[in-house]
DNA sequence: TTATAAAACTAACGGTATTAGTTTTTGGGG
DNA sequence: CCCCAAAAACTAATACCGTTAGTTTTATAA
């Protein structure tokens, strides 16, 4: 019975693509609606309103974001997969920007499924943090270390804070070394 | 000749403030105007717009930033600086989580000031750094790594993603001390 | 005391999200 | 084959936002 035209996927694709291209701040319902050849009161048939449109947007970030961190650490163990895993994840951050942005800002109300998602990815550190042999309180201190190293380092790399001439790729590849070295003292102290 | 009710400093104060209670996005002219008793288009004998008052809010966090790190750092030097700059940092988003969040964001244009601004910042940091003896490359992975541990713990704390039960203080001291752990270990390498 | 300039105001415009109500289209049951 | 119900598009309207233009008020310097 329905038109063919458009469906939520088609939508949130779209959303994506301007949040990529132009910033999170550019998605809007008008803009949306233009890119789509259609008026934006029609976007109400498939979505909430911008709220919920982000919501799906940053579920969609948090799903995509899962799978890239899996795919990298497939067949890898300890500081493989730990380097897999971090390279993938500012890998991700660079091919979308914007998405990533509306995928860590917090929406106003998480629900369960938004919770999940985020949940997935901290078990799959915990599960390559595991092959260290770490306890309880020392794992979790350091997937926070880590999650803050990621983010901090792909957040600032978007907002332009790494300004000099030294290479920000072997920065990066720096500051994982020595916090997988600092790993492996905690373990063996 | 003026009236004396509004200026600029009065204005600032009070986006802050509605800032650091609501969030970033509650700043608006409009919630400004009537939080100062006055009607939208007054706020323009002030400022030039919206993006205008951010800019200023921006310079206003970062110099106030500069200056409580600064002021962690008074008589201590190397790794007692370096705590404490870590830990005057994690205070001043919680303080301020509204103006940290406006101060980080990269506006559309960076002015002179405000890039001045960021860059004493990063001098302040190379200041406690040079009590290492790193080389020039070792110094500047090292900023990059420890903007990302302060900015990413930061972030990824206001934003509410760590939810576990391990207390978050703990995980904050833990992955500083491992961090200039790590600046020692490479020291004398 | 008065002229001037700053700072407030009102009115208006274009852009936004959203709601209500209407029209169009389409695909399955008669 | 047709028709009708439901989905999906539309138009119209509302409320809020930032911003501009033009007007009025007020404080102070001369």
């Amino acid at each position: 019975m329905p038109r063919v035209g458009l469906d939520i996927n088609k939508i949130i694709e779209t959303a994506v693509e301007i949040a990529d291209q132009e910033g999170i701040e550019a998605v809007t319902l008008a803009t949306l609606a233009r890119k789509l050849s259609v008026k934006s009161p029609s976007l109400f048939n498939h979505i909430k309103g911008l709220a919920s449109l982000k919501r799906e947007m940053s579920l969609y970030g948090l799903r995509l974001l899962l799978e890239k961190l899996k795919n990298s650490i497939e067949g890898k163990q300890q500081d493989e997969a730990l380097y897999a895993m971090a390279y993938a994840y500012v890998a991700f951050t660079r091919e979308h920007p914007g998405l990533y942005e509306v995928t860590i800002q917090a929406p106003e109300v998480i629900d369960g499924e938004l919770k999940k998602a985020g949940d997935d990815i901290v078990e799959l550190i915990i599960y390559v943090l595991k092959d260290y042999n770490l306890d309880y309180e020392k794992m979790i201190h350091t997937i926070r270390g880590l999650r803050s190293i990621l983010h901090g380092f792909s957040s600032l790399e978007q907002s332009g804070a790494f300004a000099l001439s030294v290479n920000v790729e072997e920065s990066f590849k720096y500051i994982i070394k020595n916090f997988i070295k600092a790993i492996h003292r905690v373990d063996r102290k």
